[in-house]
DNA sequence: GCCACCGGTGGC
DNA sequence: GCCACCGGTGGC
């Protein structure tokens, strides 16, 4: 589970080649573990070598990055929340006022004076989700002097949880058909443009709540990020009788790249299935250890109380009336399962089981004793 | 003093 | 063995 790992870039290189740029310095976890996903999933053939890094700004400015800061992972697009302009200019919008890679001017440069002609239409366009479900970055079908035109967006990587229902099947399997997604806390922030506001002392340590939800389809398997704890509870509460499809989100098909893949690059929680969806003014919230052992729910009430448990919320409902319509049976404490194999290598679980990539990355070193 | 977090355990 | 539940406590 990555809380942030700020540095780590993939670039996309004169010949379409995703260079990665693992961050020795990236925040826990995942960092020598992670995969990433290629932002050009299908089209980094057709897009040969026209394919060119451009660093752009966002509509206000605000946020640049060069080529080089460009990775994956899920948190907010440098253009906002509505990602990049897209189709509507001529040309890239205000030049970076960061100086762009030394790379990437050298591959500019090489560009400049040839003359390319291709009747072929441009590629499809390309994009990736971010756990919000918007693009993570865009292709822009813009042609400049022979060149197709990535625009990046720098991200960082927001701890991810998913949740998928069908307990006890196994991914790719027919019935193990979902999963989901949710912004945490640190990324909320930052859309707010809070992120200096410092923590309070009551809050979830940001990172080990749940970050994004998908659901798996059931027909073709792929993971599609849901936009809304209350969507993915609905979907969740009902996936037995009703199960989850890609053509359940807004104009997307089976067709369509999965928004989300099950790997090593976040940590996923496996939700039961059918689990009720939470009462009316209550939230839900799930919290990862850090040890990663296991989860804990809370249900938060209206004022901001943490119920720990069936009884405290009996209690909490026989104290206050006015909350007598919420069913406690709606109130369920079960956690979900805690993927390990997605865990991070170092998370202290109870019994960990080096991997073979661990074991060929970093020497094993005897554990000392506790206390 | 509060509460986020963790460890332990009883019941299944 | 799992998990729902809750007591204890360290850090703020």
């Amino acid at each position: 589970m990555v809380i942030t790992a700020s540095s780590s870039t993939i670039l996309i290189g004169e010949e379409g080649v995703e260079i990665h740029r693992p961050s020795e310095e990236s925040t826990p976890t995942h960092s020598h573990r992670r995969r990433w996903s290629t932002p050009i999933e299908s089209g980094v053939e057709s897009l040969d070598e026209r394919l060119t890094f451009r660093s752009l700004t966002d509509h206000d400015g605000v946020e640049q990055r060069g080529a080089d800061d460009f990775y994956l992972g899920g948190e907010i697009s440098a253009w906002g929340p509505f990602g990049p302009p897209l189709l509507k200019e001529s040309r890239p919008v205000a030049p970076p006022q960061m100086p762009l890679p030394k790379r990437t001017e050298a591959v500019v440069e090489l560009r400049r004076g040839r003359s390319v002609t291709r009747k072929r239409d441009l590629p499809p366009y390309l994009t990736t989700l971010d756990c919000n479900g918007r693009p993570r970055f865009h292709h822009r079908r813009v042609r400049s002097e022979g060149r197709l035109e990535i625009a990046s967006v720098a991200v960082s990587i927001p701890e991810i949880v998913s949740v998928r229902g069908r307990e006890g099947l196994r991914i790719g399997t027919e019935a193990e058909n979902f999963s989901l997604v949710l912004p945490n806390k640190l990324m909320e922030e930052e859309e707010l443009g809070k992120a200096a506001t410092p923590r309070a002392k009551k809050d979830v340590a940001p990172g080990r709540v749940v970050d994004t939800y998908a659901a798996q389809c059931d027909a073709c398997h792929k993971w599609r990020v849901i936009g809304s704890q209350e969507e993915y509870e609905d979907i969740r509460s009902r996936v037995l009788e009703d199960p989850f499809t890609c053509d359940k989100k807004k104009q997307v098909s089976c067709e369509d790249p999965a928004d989300l893949d099950y790997d090593s690059s976040r940590t996923w929680v496996i939700d039961k299935p059918g689990i009720p969806k939470t009462p009316k003014g209550f939230k839900r919230s799930l919290v990862l250890r850090k040890d990663y052992s296991k989860m804990d729910t809370y249900y938060i009430t209206p004022a901001g109380k943490k119920l720990r448990s069936r009884n405290e919320v009996a209690s909490f409902i026989e104290t206050n009336p006015e909350f007598k319509d919420a069913p406690l049976g709606d109130f369920a404490f079960t956690v979900p399962k805690v993927m390990e194999d997605t865990c991070p290598p170092d998370a202290k679980l109870a019994s960990p089981i080096p991997t073979t990539d661990d074991v060929s990355e970093k020497s094993i070193k005897p554990k000392p004793f506790k206390g």
